[in-house]
DNA sequence: GTCTATAGCTGGATAGAC
DNA sequence: GTCTATCCAGCTATAGAC
């Protein structure tokens, strides 16, 4: 292909072309496959403005991830506020795209320290927030948090679909369908069935704020 | 520091000290580091050396990647024979060096073919001969394998450990006490106060071989 | 804001001497 | 088996014209 142009007229889109393009980068081709060239190219932009808009690369990076971290904690707290919210984590954490720039983001922050420190306070802050509220969910259905704490919950879906998900991305995935129906099964016993997402949910967050 | 050199009479183990520092840099700077030239330098031997024991970059990762695979594989058989399988499957899960590793390979993987195919039949393997024998195992502890299929169980461990220690290397631990304190409760309640390795499983093993 | 040009480095891989 | 020398590609980053 060649590279794609911009309309003379979209002015400073480019920044935005740029994040865009790295994200697609990371998802399809690795960190790894993230240069300034290639970027650019992708962008339908020239090199020297990766430069312009961005120190470096790593801060290229550190933006994408916090406005990807920005949206993700968006729909954290909307889960939160439906009337089954161990549904919706569930779902948000089995949700392909973000699983898989996640954990691009941490292979890249496995050796630069930026960007390790931006993940590492990012996580602290939505783990914190994921505890506290559903300390409160879950002893409203009535759950022993002594003998299962919440965090104790979270971080056993949490990992479970991200393992899952790590090894879907390899075409493994002997053992998975058992897997996902105890997790589900767990779930149904606390919510119910798996009702759609509610809309409710979204106003009264926005009447509450 | 200068690079290693080593002594003149130590023949052919230069490929032994390649896939050593490959080892290495991987856990310490990410596969990313890993570069013919470094890995060369880091085990005091000659750049070209690499691509004489090597066809290429991607043939040295699958050489180490391989010899791991099959030092893991003795490992969790013996595991399954030891008298608490699921105390050693938790260890053998939440060690953190065979864990980082692992990781690094599947990042790598994740955009090179050959490694990924590499990785892929490796999990197989490995996944199903876990399920089997667990199967069976968790039969004999009364089980309801309707309920909670090996699969599930295995998994769900696999997956949390790998997550935790992935937080942990990020610093991030909140919850993580909670997490462990549940799921060791739940092995102490299939197989008991956690013993140290029964070295009659390891006897048994040979005689039975 | 956008571009060209370029400096300076590191990478994979090979040819050929010893 | 081991080394030197070398080719060529790709990378980050900057200077400076427009």
């Amino acid at each position: 292909m060649p590279p794609r142009r911009r309309s003379p007229t979209d002015a400073t889109e480019s920044r935005s072309a740029l994040l865009a393009a790295t994200q697609r980068l990371m998802l399809e081709e690795g960190y790894a496959a993230v240069s300034s060239r290639r970027v650019a190219a992708e962008a339908g932009v020239n090199v020297a403005l990766v430069y312009y808009y961005f120190d470096n690369m790593d801060e290229l990076f550190i933006a994408l991830y916090r406005h990807g971290a920005e949206r993700n904690l968006e729909r954290v707290e909307q889960a939160l506020e439906d009337p089954q919210p161990l549904w919706r984590l569930w779902e948000l954490t089995y949700d392909f795209s973000t699983n898989a720039l996640a954990m691009e983001f941490m292979a890249l922050g496995n050796h630069r320290r930026a960007i390790k420190a931006e993940i590492a306070a990012y996580s602290r802050k939505l783990r914190t927030l994921q505890i506290e509220r559903f300390t409160s969910i879950l002893e409203g259905y009535g759950v022993d948090l002594q003998r299962w704490p919440a965090a104790s919950l979270i971080l056993v879906m949490l990992g479970t679909s991200r393992f899952l998900q790590l090894e879907e991305s390899f075409d493994v995935e002997i053992g998975h369908a058992d897997t996902v129906a105890v997790i589900e099964r767990q779930i149904r016993d606390l919510e119910g069935e798996r009702q759609p997402v509610s809309k409710v949910a979204t106003i009264s967050l926005r009447r509450s704020s």
